[in-house]
DNA sequence: CCTGCTACGTA
DNA sequence: CGTACGTAGCAGGT
């Protein structure tokens, strides 16, 4: 039997928005979801309970509708659309599309009469239709085979209105229920009824003279006061009669074969998702309707078995002696630069498969796989290979040939996903599920192995099966977006360099660190004591912001600060801001407190972080930051503190090792607008940097009119602020409030700014320009980053979506350059036979623990390495500082 | 035990 | 109303 799922949106979304506090629905952008998600949700819940077979959601083109031009003030009582619900509307619309289900809005019409059409319409096809919808009209439509769906409790429950259910409530059956409707007045469509006339009385009527009409014949014979008021109030029961009735046979773009339902599109069904950080959602999309539809055609196929002692090497002779790719699944655990393997899974791409454990193999399989892993001529596709290189490494394999990276080519095809899951790209790139394709065959496990064994080592050989598929698939996406120099030549052979640094780690000085932590535990036992004391003794928790706020806002009664989504903001900036304007002791206390704290916890994390050989193992995420920089993890060790005295004092405690002569840190001199300049043309930016001149003061002369030697500090320091800012979208007011100065001059500066170096404005604009109309912007080596909301008719969204058009190229090719400078320092390294090696990246410097007697070598070989990473317009100045710690080579 | 929020460190 | 990250503790939910 064929079922109709017809819903309201703009009425269900709407009711949403009520139901769902809107300050705990926001992205990162700003854009408020509650109304979305509410629909989402219930949307989901819906169609996993009615099992639709077809599926359309009715929309409200405008307020103005044929019932607006019969009576003007048909829902005039309703208050403006909040602001937070504009542009959500859309929002649903956009998640109905990537669902694939049809939403219809005529122009003048109502959803509620589209509603009632479609129903029409699929009851002449004999189907089952049931409605989901807040507006109470469509009661008329239930019947037998029509039920609704009344939401109640907000959205989180609904009533099944059929017509019994509508009996009972309203004490008349469905098709009576406009006309009970037209008496009892409707207070939400401002219409208003029968003074004096609720449903019971008005159900009477009904009883007694059948309908409405009935009761219009007979209104002469209606006593008491009742009565006189029905007479009295005829005209309007009459109109309201007109206007609830829905409309069923209006001319619809859509018939209902057109309403059946279609896989979704999983491309943008993770786009959307993604965008409006629906996270738990979208598994809930996934997990209800990943088995019971059909958009994934099956599992994958392979041929293959658990090899056994000494079937590895001949299996290796057929299937992986040739050029064609392989797909190599590594089992095991890593991390912190070490790892080990318990298992191998191989795949050809044509689904030759096979599985060995690791302690199954004899000394002929070991060699043969050896040599086969190490062999560049044999290419090899994996996911994420950076961990497996970490195991195998462990185990004496080295690893060559890595012809591709799944992660990392899903990664540059679009660098904006929060994971690389395997599953999710075989799903979404193949239409396929990670699973073994169940054959019926269930004779794979011929041998005397567990049923355990055997399944792993089958979802072994399915992901080494996918990640040849998807190998494929990838490469070609990339190469169509122009990726395929940037896979090859950058991200590839990098993943080897971050390998050798993560598994080098850096020496960490344990005693030194013990110390400190000592040191900042006792500043901090010394600022809440102050603190506490400050406030009479109060001993509340200084890292709570709700308990803080109390005591600042109710207790002190200072001048609140700046909002928060739960409060006042307790953030340094407003905390100084305050002891400024109050000197108030325990302001003071706290800010110290907060600082110390801060301090002590990168101690304490860095103290549990260093491994058995006394050095700190980070791990480098290669495929996180959309912009194409790195990130460090678990330490985190591209945020070491180095503002401040006692931050710097961290660094004291990252050392060179002991076999090893000193650290070397080199960093390039303003990358970023060493990169604004080249990618601008800007003559005057320019010239800024051949010249020689310190950047900020020549900025500076320009922009104010005087010669260099006679800007300023505080001149210097505006200009500097400005140029930085640029490069994140700053705009006047931003550059105001930081610089504190007012509106008015910051505009004049940015004018003035811009009046001077025409390139830079012209360039700005441009890429925002280009942006919009490609979808995309390009790094120096052609990274790209998709920002569909440059179009966002929302403002927030679209000026975010701005900002980071103006940065991700400029940010992005600095990590380009940055990437390229890596290799070459570490080609360099070999080829002159170095035994100094690279530690760190922050972005856009580099550590280098030099090994005794190469000092001068390792910097020479820096300079000329980075400095000629990428061919551009200006110098890359490059400055480097050695020492016995990382605080010390900082220069 | 998980998640969102606030706060804050780096480039 | 300036981009890109990671981590930690609190608070409130499960």
């Amino acid at each position: 039997m064929s079922r109709l799922l017809l819903l309201d949106g703009h009425s269900l979304a709407y009711r949403a928005f009520f139901a769902l506090p809107v300050e705990n629905f926001s992205t990162s952008t700003g854009q408020h979801t509650n109304a979305v998600y509410g629909f989402t949700a219930m949307l989901i819940n819906v169609l996993r309970d009615e099992q639709p077979t077809h599926v359309a959601v009715a929309f409200d083109i405008s307020r103005q509708t044929f019932r607006s031009e019969q009576y003007a003030e048909y829902k005039a009582t309703r208050s403006a659309t909040p602001g937070e619900f504009q542009g959500q509307v859309a929002l649903v619309r956009e998640i109905l599309d990537a669902l694939r289900i049809r939403h219809v809005g005529i122009e003048g019409y109502e959803a509620d009469d589209v509603i009632a059409t479609l129903t029409t319409m699929a009851r002449a096809q004999d189907m089952e239709v049931v409605i989901c919808t807040g507006d109470r009209d469509a009661f008329q439509l239930v019947s037998p085979q029509v039920s609704l769906l009344y939401p109640v409790r907000g959205v989180s429950e609904v009533w099944r209105m059929d017509p019994a259910a509508v009996e009972t409530k309203y004490l008349v059956p469905p098709e009576r229920y406009s006309d009970l409707a037209a008496l009892v007045g409707e207070t939400s469509d401002n219409l208003p009824g029968v003074p004096g006339v609720g449903p019971k009385t008005a159900a009477k009527w009904l009883g007694l003279y059948g309908d409405l009409e009935g009761v219009v014949a007979h209104a002469d014979e209606i006593k008491g006061k009742a009565g006189e008021s029905l007479r009295a109030h005829l005209p309007d029961v009459l109109r309201n009669r007109r206007l609830n009735h829905l409309l069923r046979d209006l001319e619809l773009p859509v018939e209902i074969a057109d309403l059946e339902r279609v896989s979704w599109d999983r491309e943008e069904v993770h786009r959307v998702f993604d965008s409006l950080e629906f996270r738990v959602l979208r598994d809930r999309l996934f997990e209800t309707f990943e088995t019971t539809t059909d958009e994934v055609s099956g599992g994958l196929e392979v041929q293959g078995s658990v090899l056994g002692g000494g079937e590895l090497a001949p299996w290796l002779q057929e299937h992986a002696s040739t050029d064609a790719l392989v797909g190599l699944d590594v089992v095991g655990s890593w991390g912190r630069g070490s790892g080990e393997v318990s298992a191998l899974g191989l795949s050809t791409g044509e689904g030759e498969a096979a599985w060995v454990d690791v302690v199954d193999l004899d000394p002929r399989d070991d060699a043969a796989l050896a040599a086969w892993l190490a062999d560049p001529a044999r290419p090899k596709a994996m996911h994420d290979a950076k961990g497996p290189i970490h195991a195998l490494r462990a185990r004496g394999w080295v690893l060559d040939g890595l012809s591709v990276d799944t992660a990392l080519a899903a990664y540059l095809v679009r660098p904006d996903q929060r994971s690389y899951d395997l599953g999710d790209l075989v799903v979404r790139h193949l239409g396929r599920e990670l699973r073994v394709e169940d054959s019926g065959d269930a004779d794979q496990g011929q041998l005397d192995f567990s049923a355990d064994d055997d399944e792993a080592a089958q979802a072994s050989m399915v992901r080494a099966r996918a990640v040849v598929d998807l190998a494929a698939e990838l490469v070609d996406q990339v190469e169509q977006t122009g990726g395929t120099d940037l896979l090859h030549g950058v991200e590839l052979p990098l993943v080897h360099v971050l390998a050798a640094m993560e598994q080098a780690g850096i020496a960490a000085d344990r005693e030194a660190l013990t110390t400190l932590e000592a040191d900042f535990a006792d500043k901090v036992s010394q600022a809440q004591q102050d603190a506490w004391e400050a406030i009479g003794d109060e001993q509340i928790n200084l890292g709570s912001p709700k308990q803080l706020q109390v005591v600042l806002f109710d207790t002190l009664g200072l001048p609140k600060t700046r909002r928060t989504k739960t409060g006042y903001t307790t953030d340094a900036e407003a905390l100084a801001d305050l002891y400024v304007k109050t000197e108030h002791p325990f302001l003071e206390a706290l800010l110290r407190h907060r600082d110390a704290a801060r301090l002590r916890i990168t101690v304490e994390g860095l103290i549990k972080s260093v491994a058995d050989d006394g050095r700190i193992h980070t791990t480098y995420q290669q495929t996180i930051a959309a912009t194409g920089r790195l990130s460090s993890t678990d330490p985190n060790l591209q945020n070491i503190p180095i503002r401040t005295e006692e931050g710097r004092r961290i660094r004291e405690v990252f050392v060179v090792g002991p076999q090893a002569e000193c650290l070397l840190s080199a960093d390039y001199s303003q990358i970023e607008m060493r990169i604004m300049a080249h990618l601008s043309g800007d003559e005057g930016l320019i010239e800024a940097f051949q010249s020689g001149e310190d950047l900020h003061r020549f900025v500076g002369s320009r922009v104010f009119g005087v010669e260099p030697q006679d800007v300023t500090s505080e001149m210097r320091s505006k200009v500097k602020a400005m140029s930085y800012g640029l490069a994140y979208g700053l705009s006047a007011f931003g550059l105001s409030r930081q610089l504190t100065i007012s509106a008015g001059e910051a505009k004049a500066l940015m004018d003035e700014y811009f009046e001077r170096f025409g390139g830079v404005r012209d360039y700005l604009q441009e890429i925002v320009v280009q942006a919009r109309a490609t979808g995309y912007t390009e790094t120096m080596l052609g990274r790209r980053r998709y920002l569909p909301d440059l179009t966002s008719s929302n403002r927030q969204r679209r000026e975010m979506a701005e900002r980071m058009a103006l940065n991700a190229p400029i940010q992005g090719s600095a990590a380009d350059v940055v990437k390229v400078a890596m290799l070459g320092v570490d080609t360099a390294l070999r080829e002159q036979q170095l035994s100094s090696r690279v530690l760190l990246q922050v972005h856009d410097e580099l550590v280098v623990e030099v090994a005794h007697g190469e000092r001068e070598q390792v910097e020479a070989l820096l300079r000329e390495q980075m400095g000629r990473a990428v061919p551009m317009d200006v110098p890359l100045e490059v400055s480097i500082g050695s020492g016995r710690s990382w605080h010390e080579a900082a220069h």
